[in-house]
RNA sequence: GGAGGAGUUCCCGAGUGGCCAAAGGGGGCAGACUGUAAAUCUGUUGUCAGUGACUUCGAUGGUUCGAAUCCAUCCUCCUCCA
């Protein structure tokens, strides 16, 4: 399943195999909620841009248009029409993000649906069933992703009840893919760690997880509230009790520099929403830090977003074209964009691998950490 | 030629004696965004300076302790009638 092909210090480079292809890692996962990434990029640009793995939510398919729907429709591959690996997330970040319309129990979430407020219930077999219906390559443990800070004592008990979730949720699972008509029955779990920033916490809810054997690990509940620091602080405490043989998958994050931060102590994974939300409010990636294609000195600027970038974006546009398509509201402005930072990032992972093969992951750390979060 | 209506800060537009440097939009300028309720949200938008002063509501003059607001004259625009 995962095979690591090298590494430095902690850093891994590694492959991962899914029924829908192999997966060279590190890797940055492209965030299509609804079946779709936000700024107008279809499946087919997913290849252009360099994506490997496409993500879906669990929550806002059940909704709309419906696991059921999708299933009759042959499964979210066959939906969407991107044949690459899929994985989706389990709704348990909505329980963070749409905390003022849910309520708790050990059962799981009822929520009132943001769309029309009619009640949904979600627990762990809800969740299972519905990422069985979509037929994702990777289906991620239904969890609570708990908000920073929170009480001691709350986390501690949420970590107990996301953990006997997870022991539902592998049970579900494989009922579910063991059905004759399963979509995907080459499907796997991934386990989730939290535990805020408390180490203790982290450490105890890592090593019970650790010990179903899962194909792949979380940790999920960073970039919630907390610093950089405290972060990264928890990455290495969660690291050294995550089973090296199986991927590491940082949820949500982050940053260009927390990727490569996060690369550096050991992570696999990524998937953030930040190049494309950002994008489309106008603020791209650059190898030379970030710019704000809004801003009035770009009037007349007929450089490419990124003259070291060779998307197919920069390969065509300047940033005075790129700036007048967004003060005029054309939805082309968001496709541009969002397509340029898709990009960058998808180059961001691919030349870490590269770095790592070569034994340069240091040097690219030491060149990129910082420039790359920082405002030109 | 006659009758009526209107001119407000970059634009539209509210305000018809003091609580008005003037609502609300738009536009401009800037900021935020990390497993997506986000093509969203926030700040700012007369000048100088720091909470006070100065200039501003077509123009000029007047009434008043005080005028975007009342009066007079003029200018410009719109509608209708000849």
């Amino acid at each position: 399943m995962f095979k690591l092909i090298c590494s430095e210090g902690k850093a891994r480079r590694g492959e991962f195999s899914t029924p829908h292809g192999k997966v060279q890692t590190p890797v940055y996962m492209n965030v299509g909620t609804q079946a779709a990434i936000k700024g107008g990029l279809s499946a087919e640009d997913l290849s252009l841009i360099g994506c490997q793995v496409e993500l879906s939510n669990t929550y806002h398919l059940h909704l709309r248009p419906g696991d059921e729907l999708i299933r009759r429709m042959g499964g979210l591959h066959k939906f969407m029409a991107w044949e690459g690996p899929i994985l989706t997330d389990s709704g348990g970040f909505q329980i963070f993000s749409l905390a003022s319309l849910r309520k708790i129990s050990e059962e799981g979430v009822h929520f009132n649906s943001h769309i029309d407020g009619r009640k949904i219930f979600m627990g762990p077999e809800e969740s299972m069933r519905i990422q069985s219906n979509l037929g994702s390559d990777v289906a991620m443990a239904f969890d609570e992703c708990v908000k920073i800070p929170s009480p001691y004592n709350y986390v501690k008990e949420s970590c107990n009840r996301t953990h006997r979730w997870l022991v539902r949720c592998r049970a579900a699972l494989e009922k579910y893919n063991s059905m004759p008509d399963a979509v995907n029955p080459g499907q796997v779990l991934f386990g989730i760690n939290q535990g805020a920033t408390f180490p203790d916490l982290r450490i105890d809810h890592m090593k019970r997880i650790a010990e179903l054997e899962l194909p792949g690990y979380a940790i999920g509940g960073l970039a919630v509230g907390e610093t950089a620091a405290e972060m990264y602080d928890t990455i290495e405490t969660v690291e050294e009790f995550m089973p090296r043989d199986k991927p590491r998958y940082l949820m949500g994050v982050g940053t260009p520099g927390n990727i490569i931060e996060a690369v550096h102590r050991g992570i696999d994974f990524f998937d953030c929403v930040m190049p494309a939300r950002n994008g489309r409010h106008g603020h791209l990636f650059t190898w030379s830090g970030i710019i704000n294609i809004n801003n009035e000195k770009y009037a007349l600027d007929a450089d490419s977003i990124d003259p070291l970038c060779s998307c197919p974006v920069c390969r065509t546009h300047s940033r005075a074209y790129l700036r007048h398509l967004f003060k005029a509201g054309e939805v082309l402005a968001l496709r541009l964009a969002v397509m340029h930072n898709l990009y960058f990032y998808n180059e961001l992972v691919l030349r870490i691998r590269n770095s790592l093969e070569n034994g340069e992951f240091g040097s690219f750390r030491a060149q990129y950490s910082e420039i790359l979060d920082k405002r030109v």
